[in-house]
DNA sequence: AATAATTTTAGAATGAGTCTAAAAAGGAGG
DNA sequence: CCTCCTTTTTAGACTCATTCTAAAATTATT
């Protein structure tokens, strides 16, 4: 594991978060100054591969991504933007029971918009 | 409505699959020749909006198209590569119970190996 | 230390999708 | 059937997130 790998995924670690690569170079780049565009896509490819990090493709179409393994769904404010963590009990239990086959994971995006967002608006 | 906007409702409606722009500019092309890559994308956009359609970000990352309006999720199959549509019953409430603020719309994405490639693997 | 394998880097290339401005098509009123 | 006004279409240029390339740097192996 190099010193910018190991960087890449702690800054993706760092927070709940569900940075772009735009955001991870950034960040990577306070720490190892220099780091290239290309080590940030190449790395968070191989985290992926690596099942250590999660891909999320998002509404606006940049990818985010997401250090945590337990399973979740994401909620998209088409207002703000902002990406947030939302949790279902036992909702990989409620697909298998709708899912011939052998089930791997899931993505579930909802779009939505805020309670803040919708506040401001009222 | 206009010929060439009918039209590629009509396209996406044909069938069951999920057609990407550049397919569904293709099929439009047989029945209207001419017609241009803008309109499609201005098009599957509008249709979009008035949810006429609805827009899938596959796993290849080219967007898809879905004509069904009955809300749904859909099933990758990592071993053929077939994309089905499923359905888990009021799913919609079932989300809005653990959802604060103003839902829209919801995508639901299951990597699995179906029960075909499963019986063949085994 | 020398050699081989991997990773990083800067910058160029790719391509799905968007924008632009001019031409065509509709639509309302007469 | 005409004019005026708005909307849509069109071809092609453009954007920009991501990927590719090939040389340099780093790391691992003997």
């Amino acid at each position: 594991m190099t010193r910018q790998k190991a960087c890449i995924l702690e800054v993706i670690r760092s927070d709940r978060a569900h940075h772009t690569a735009d955001e991870i170079l950034a960040l990577a780049s306070e720490r190892l100054p220099g780091i290239s565009r290309a080590t940030v896509y190449n790395n968070l490819k191989a985290l992926e591969r690596d099942k250590l990090i999660r891909r999320i493709t998002a509404e606006d179409s940049k990818d985010r991504y997401d250090g945590s393994f337990i399973p979740h769904g994401h909620l998209f404010c088409t207002e703000c933007g902002e990406v947030t963590d939302f949790d279902i009990p036992d909702f990989c239990g409620i697909l298998m029971d709708y899912t011939e086959g052998r089930m791997d994971s899931y993505e579930l995006k909802v779009r939505y918009v805020c309670k803040k967002c919708c506040d401001v608006n009222n």
